[in-house]
DNA sequence: TTGTGCTTTTCATTTGATCAAAATGCACTA
DNA sequence: TAGTGCATTTTGATCAAATGAAAAGCACAA
């Protein structure tokens, strides 16, 4: 072959996967510490929180001063350089193909376009991408119980949250093990970790517009409910929630309709109402609104669809 | 390269993996179903119970011909022929190098040989095996709850049931779990189901000193819990209960002493009388019973184990 | 001490070709 | 109508080499 072209390394190789989810969780982290301008970044501290090396952390940090983000301090080191508040992270940062194929397939399961049973070789073309990423993919939806190879060959997708019957047992099932949290004997409210999930809260009501798109209230939502669990001091129960919160997840994807932001504001406000229970000792008050809030959820019905759907 | 050798291919490239293992359920299922001698063995239906092609059964029954369990007909197809309630299926069929190094990967984890946290590097030549096979292991332990990527480099073996804490919430979970399982709204007993389930314990029953040692007495036992928990049709109640069962078989491969003949008798008629109880209905009782079933459990104590541990 | 900036080392992904095994289709039979 | 036996197609496992990314180490600064 001649080579016309300067056959130098392919450019820009963009930054890795787990560097820009880094960089978000980064980002994520100083809002939720609500850490101001001028605050200093320290490096290991970060490493050791995300359970990461300081490579990627450093480029994750590299990123974020490209976007103005944080600056270089004087000497060394780096500090934070603007307000984050207001941004929505998911417009600053790029998002990784990778990602951005896990959505992609998340949402077309859930619609449906994407059947129940698929093999490797089926989504290789119809994704365009090699065996290797397809197979990262379906393990990583695999590790989050969203699916599940089967023998000989081919995988399948989890029973997902569609159609009524899989929606109730979800909902008969967290509340069995949500409730059952709030009556573990060694249950222990650990206050600066439910502080936060309260400021996340209240950082919602404050702004519900802001929320009612992307997946911020999913997220604290999410929190919530793990966190809970998490005070139950047994981490079977908080396993069984993560894996609802992950199925959950992966059903609203499919649901393209906002949530109305009244909903958002009744839920933040049930779930403030659980947090004082807790907080003051009642767990059998908390419990009971936690029983009531699940129900009402499961009774609330998605808005229409688009027209096509069933 | 001159090719001294001749160039064909390795021989005996034994069994693959998938069709030791369904050689072994087909064993089983003959005997669940106490299918007697003579009893005609159709393919297709075989490929339908187990979710895989006629390939992989044809070459298994092709194996349980070599054994003499199965013998071809006068005409065409097969038959039984041999009556294999007695024997030990483990000591019948081959295992497979991969089966095998699951089970000491899980041992050497069980007994702490084996870090929790582990490099794919580090295992490849610990085990002197390639890679991918490291890699297939790995993925079998996480789709069993039992390992999980961390972020970056390496894996981790879950907090396993080592320590009187763990050990505690994995019996306090379950108690959450199969309590509420027999409480489900739409409970509904498969007389079929349970029928088996009671007539392996009475097996075990009869002859119980055959279940001390194997693992005949663990699948037993795993699965009354889980056609249990399958009665109340809320398959995230399953799920859940199948994921303590692996758990629990990775914590008892670490224990070398058998069961004492006694516990095993007493676990069987407690079982059996929770069974009484489902078909008649009276469901109370029988969770009061599965509560205190799992009480005892929980505060067994294992017996001493080899010297030089701690 | 703790953190930074760099280098070195270790680890894991990627890629493409080859091959074993599972799925599928078909003709034929009980 | 289901089942068998065999042939064909499809799927995914396997391997080594090259590349890219994360971890680990070190000197030095605040």
């Amino acid at each position: 072959m001649n080579q016309t072209m300067i056959d130098e390394h392919e450019p820009a190789e963009g930054p890795s996967p787990l560097q820009i989810d880094l960089a978000r969780r980064i980002l994520e982290r100083i809002r939720d510490f609500e850490l101001g301008v001028g605050t200093r970044i320290s490096a290991p501290e970060l490493a050791r929180a995300f359970g990461v090396s300081r490579s990627p952390i450093s480029a994750a940090l590299d990123m974020l001063v490209e976007k103005g983000v944080l600056q270089p301090t004087e000497k060394r080191g780096l500090r934070i350089a603007s307000d984050i508040s207001g941004i929505d992270i998911h417009d600053l940062l790029p998002s990784s193909p990778i990602e951005d194929l896990y959505r992609r397939m998340m949402r077309e399961r859930a619609s449906g376009e994407l059947p129940q049973d698929v093999s490797e070789a089926e989504l290789m073309p119809r994704y365009g991408v090699s065996r290797g990423i397809v197979r990262k993919l379906l393990m990583r939806f695999a590790a989050e119980g969203l699916a599940q190879r089967l023998p000989g060959h081919g995988w399948r997708f989890v029973d997902s949250l569609v159609g009524d019957q899989a929606y109730r047992e979800s909902y008969e099932f967290r509340i069995v093990v949500e409730c059952a949290a709030l009556r573990a004997p060694a249950f222990n409210a650990d206050p600066e970790h439910l502080g936060q999930v309260r400021r996340a809260h209240e950082r919602i009501l404050r702004d519900p517009q802001a929320s009612t798109g992307g997946d911020e209230w999913f997220r604290v939502n999410a929190s919530f409910h793990e966190s809970l669990a998490a005070c139950s001091g047994n981490r079977f129960l908080v396993d069984a929630v993560r894996q609802q919160n992950n199925l959950r997840r992966m059903h609203e994807s499919g649901v393209f309709l906002e949530l109305p932001v009244e909903r958002i504001e009744q839920s933040c406000r049930e779930h403030l109402a659980i947090l004082d229970a807790v907080e003051a000792g009642d767990m059998e008050w908390a419990e009971a609104m936690l029983r009531q809030h699940l129900r009402q959820a499961s009774e609330f019905r998605w808005p229409p669809r688009t027209p096509e759907d069933s």
